[in-house]
Order: C-alpha cells, then structure tokens, then sequence
DNA sequence: TTATAAGGTCACCACTTGGTGACTTTTAAT
DNA sequence: ATTAAAAGTCACCAAGTGGTGACCTTATAA
C-alpha cells in the first residue's frame, strides 16, 4: 500500500502524528516540560502510545520534533524592521523589548521553554537558543552597532540585561510571585511602571553612550 | 527513654536529620529540584527512606524544612547598610546589584531555588520569596525611596528589570546557554560588560530620575 | 474477493516510584 | 541483667513509568 498523504480517513498517520504533536505542546503548556511522559502524552493526544514509537522512534524525538516545529518567537522577530534606520535603532529597539514584554507575558508555551531551557540541558533547546541568538545578531549588527561604533559592546550588555530581566519579571509572575522590587506584576499599573521603565533605559542609554562616543 | 539532645552516639537522631537535609542540598545543587525523591534522599543521606517519615512525615516536610533552615541570600542581604548614605543609595545599590551578580553565580544552591520558584507553585518558596522581597522593602524604603520622592516607583522599576536581569543572565549561563545579546557570559571579558553596564545604569537612573524629580 | 501493508489496540513486561508493617539493634534508666 | 523506647533495617506493596510483542482493523491494489 501506498503511503497516505491526501485522501481524508478515519486512519490517517499524519492526522496521528499531528495529535501527538498538539498534545505535546498542551502538556508543555498546562503542567510545564516534567509533565511529558509517554503515558501522559498519548492519553492526551487519545492514542495509543505505541504509535509514539512507530512514528517518532521514541518520546524523546517526538518532543524535539515538536520544539522544531514550532516558532516560538514569531511575533517577536517577524516583526517589522525599520526599513530606513534614521534614530540608531532607538526606536525599533524599544519597540522590540515592549512587544516582547508583552508576546511573552501572553504566550505560555514560549514561557515554559524559556523555563525549560534554563532548567535542562538539551540539544533541541540548545539549537532553538542559538537560532535566536543568531536571528538577534543580525538585527543587532545591521542596526544598532553601527550606530554605538566601538561602543557596540556596552550597548549590547546593556540591551542583554533588558531583555533577560523582562524575560525573567514574565516567569517570576507566573508562580510564587507578584511582587518585585516592590512592583505588583499581576496589575497593569505595575507591568505599565515596567513598560516604562524598559523605555526609560533604552533613551538613556542611547543619548549617554552615543555621547561617550563622540 | 528520654530524648537524645548532646550525647554522642552512632544512632543519633539529631544527626540522621541532618543527614537527610543535607542530602537535599546536595541533590538540590547538583540535580535539581525535579531530583528530590524519597528513594534518592535516602540513597544520598545513607540512610532508610522509613526515618524520613519518622522525623519529617513526608518527604514534602522535609523538603519544606531543608527550605526554611537555609539562607540563601546570607551574603546578598546581610550586607553593610550604609549607617549614613549621602547620595541617595546610589552607591550602596550599585554594590548590592554586582555583588549578587557574583554570589548568585557562584551559589549554586540559591540558583537552583531561583529556577525551582518560578517553576514550581510551593508555598515554602513563596515565604521564601516574600520574604526576601520584604527585605528589600525595608532597604527601599529606608534608602532610595527619600531620595527619589515621588518618582520612586520610577526608580523601583528600573531596580526589578535590572535584579531580574542578573537572575536571568546567571541561570542562562548555567545551561544551553552562552552568548546572549552576543555577550559571552561564560567569559570573564562578558561578565565584566554586564558588571559595566549595570554600573552605568544606575548611575544614569541616579542623574536622570533626579532630574526630573527637581 | 482477497491478499497485504499500514493504522491502531491491548495485554503484558521490567523497573522505579512513594509508602508501610514487621522486624532487629542499640541505648540508658531501673 | 532486664526492659522499654527509640534508632535503624528490610521486605514488601500498590501505582506509575517506559517500552514491546501479538493481535485486530481498515483501505486499496490486484
């Protein structure tokens, strides 16, 4: 027989494996990454979990599988970048840490993997790290180092620290924390103080190395 | 027989708890929290799993106990206050901020913690967190907040982005992760720019928010 | 219609998990 | 020495884990 890649059955692989897939992203997203396990995987996707082997090889490359299928920063680095950069970045930068602050806050699969990949070590996470890295190189490389010129480094570490901490305010909210510093996360006035404070640094450091640099 | 409290003995009761705590600080340290099973614990401490019941009920009390008997932020906090500060904490923030930059990445125990409190809902971790978070209160309050007068929550939240980053960037560099804004945070070159860049930001926080203020 | 290959189910295995009852060993007061 | 209480061991259980062989079911090419 023929391998079934259009007509519409009751038993279809790619159906199948899709279930998997989905399940293994619901899981990730209501009990976090200690929650799969082949037993609980299947019983979600409704299955039978020997499927899992046939069509994965093993839980294990169903799970990076599903990290390679999906795009987790999306809304984050699709984002429209400036044609004509006329500020140094200043503007898109901002804009870039807002959206993150927010794209994070309402997607729990990236937050569990952000969680994920700061828990365990793991090739798949390792990779899907390092793409970004890589997406957020180019940006920063074509955008905002020629703008700070030697200076490039100090902006970037100052740019490091945003983008980690408003990762790391996201998690802390989640569970466990609503107060940092005093701020009340789970209220949009505090979130609001965050979203201005995050501008507030990315002003300050450009007008503050800029004129170091001058 | 009454209760063992100084004598010496091979079976000492106070020493198998130790044991056991001490157990889960190894485990916690080299493991993870997800590591802290009652098969483990026991296997770690030398002991049998039944005197875990014994002493602490559940293996969740004693876990519950390991937590409270620690003090993860010891060198964090416990730190010099200033008896009188004449710029408004600038400096004695500045301090705070790099020196848990260091004691956090070199305390692998309240690393740990950090991930296990924003992975796991506990309510030991919550007191934990709450409580340090009330620690800082009392320094805010009693050190930059006058100085900072209305725009305190200002200031508040230019301080949680630039803990929270520290975290992140410490945890980050523990697993799957190196660079990170290109900044190679397992080099001391890239720890020295984040060490840079926190400086240059408070500073800026200090000149500008005061600024304003006035 | 029938053969066949793939989709899918189920019972079962070995092993690990948390947890407990029955037991032995040690200690120290009598 | 006797004895009672606590320290500690061991075998065992039920439930859950990852994983597999034997089986049934369905669609379609011949």
């Amino acid at each position: 027989m023929e391998p079934n890649t259009i007509t519409s059955r009751g038993r279809d692989k790619n159906k199948s494996k899709q279930q998997f897939l989905d399940a293994v992203g619901t899981i990730l997203r209501t009990k976090g990454y200690t929650a799969l396990k082949v037993n609980n995987i299947a019983a979600t996707a409704g299955l039978d979990k020997k499927l899992i082997y046939k069509y994965f090889g093993s839980t294990e490359q169903l799970i990076d599988e599903y990290i390679h299928s999906q795009d987790f920063w999306s809304n984050v680095t699709g984002d429209l970048v400036p044609k004509e950069v006329t500020d140094g970045g200043k503007d898109f930068l901002k804009r870039m840490l807002l959206e993150q602050f927010e794209f994070v806050s309402q997607n729990k699969a990236l937050q569990k993997v952000l969680l994920w990949s700061i828990s365990e070590e793991r090739k798949s996470l390792k990779k899907l790290i390092d793409d970004q890295e890589a997406n957020g190189e180019v940006l920063l490389k074509g955008i905002s180092d020629p703008h700070f010129g030697d200076k490039a480094s100090d902006h970037r570490a100052v740019l490091a620290i945003l983008v980690a901490g408003l990762y790391y305010l996201n998690l802390f909210t989640e569970v466990n924390g609503s107060h940092f510093c005093g701020i009340d996360l789970k209220t949009e006035e505090g979130r609001s103080k965050i979203r201005q404070a995050t501008s507030f640094l990315v002003e300050q450091t450009y007008s503050s190395i800029q004129e170091k640099k001058q």
